[in-house]
DNA sequence: TTTTTGAGTGAGTATTAACTCATTATAAAA
DNA sequence: TTTTATAATGAGTTAATACTCACTCAAAAA
């Protein structure tokens, strides 16, 4: 008898992280059309035909380390709606976390940066996929303008359009993980203070 | 005799605009990879030939896209040096201005975008080009924290790390025109109070 | 009307990259 | 040692796309 059904399932499982971080790193590096699969493959350790036994096209590689990247995105979500923790705890705790991830590596820049790719055009956006990035993205606005709103309410938070902060409080995510792929280890990340600073009052 | 030196220029003149401005938009939209000469030649309403009678290759025209995206960011460097206005007032003046730029229109997102896509890897990080966008960042950054420091000795700015408020300001601004591109009309940019809150004191 | 010059064309070619498949390698058990 | 199931290979095929070039077109003046 041959390997049992575990092992095989264990070797397949290996391949599938080699292909699954080389692609991330590159996908995120130069772009998906940039990116071609013997890159790809070379990169993982593997061999091309290797790589399609596993995904039946580039594309649906693709498509495996967005959804990947989404659930990490759903994650947060429920962060921020299933607690009734202080809204300036909870912000602070998830800047904390988002400081931490960005000074320390490139897995949390790389799952946003992906996801942005996804939504460019090119992309099919009456895919499931698609849609439902687009759907889960618009929920995070929300639930993080109706937390800054709490905020407000409490007297902890600046007052001003609590959906704008929300928008602005996301695009300097976005922008600092850019900034964090782009410069690599010649970036300092802005100490979560910094990052926090337009949504909490001052106390001197 | 056929049409003077005068015409000729013109008509040159006006399929490189053509060819400027389509491939701009798609570069920026689907990535450069993913952007074929034949679709730049569509949109732009000519013949692939004739794009090739104005560009040798893709690469060079897309080269020639940064280099016009480059000369925008200059322009800012010299805005905040070369002006002994107050701090608050210039920080205010150019924040207005990118909240009017983005709100209106893709272009300003399109340069920014543009630029970032030009530092990623695949780029030659060698070239006379490359090098010249990293130096012409450091400066920014560099005159804006020195501007920030400037603001905070006359108490109008909050205090914190300059440099890391700078790179925050411009994360920030990244972040916005990624989501402008991303979300198109559907996509209301941040005030500029909002977006200038992390940097000035309160006034109640 | 003819000539002249350079813009403009797009089918055709060369190259590159996605994808296939006939074959080999591996390791566990009979 | 042989058998067996499946992982792994990479030269070869197919499809896509960057780039060329022999040609046409347009308009101004002789």
């Amino acid at each position: 008898m041959p390997r049992s059904k575990e092992q095989f399932e264990e070797m397949r499982k290996a391949t599938r992280e080699k292909i699954h971080s080389s692609a991330m790193r590159l996908f995120v590096h130069q772009g998906y059309g940039s990116t071609n699969v013997q890159d790809i493959a070379d990169t993982a350790g593997i061999s091309i035909g290797l790589l399609y036994r596993h995904y039946k096209t580039k594309e649906e590689l693709f498509n495996e380390l967005v959804a990947y990247a989404v659930e990490g995105l759903k994650r947060n979500i429920t962060f921020f709606n299933e607690s009734d923790h202080p809204p300036k705890k909870l912000i602070t705790q998830f800047v904390n976390e988002v400081y931490s991830d960005l000074s320390h590596g490139e897995e949390l820049a790389n799952l946003l940066i992906l996801i942005n790719q996804s939504l460019l055009a090119g992309a099919d956006t009456t895919s499931k996929q698609y849609k439902e990035i687009f759907q889960v993205n618009a929920r995070l606005l929300d639930s993080t303008a109706q937390l800054i709103r709490k905020g407000q309410q409490c007297g902890e938070f600046r007052s001003g359009d609590a959906q704008e902060m929300a928008v602005f409080f996301y695009a300097s995510i976005q922008g600092l993980a850019e900034m964090k792929v782009l410069f690599k280890n010649n970036f300092t990340v802005p100490s979560p203070s910094v990052i926090t600073s337009f949504l909490f009052k001052e106390r001197e």
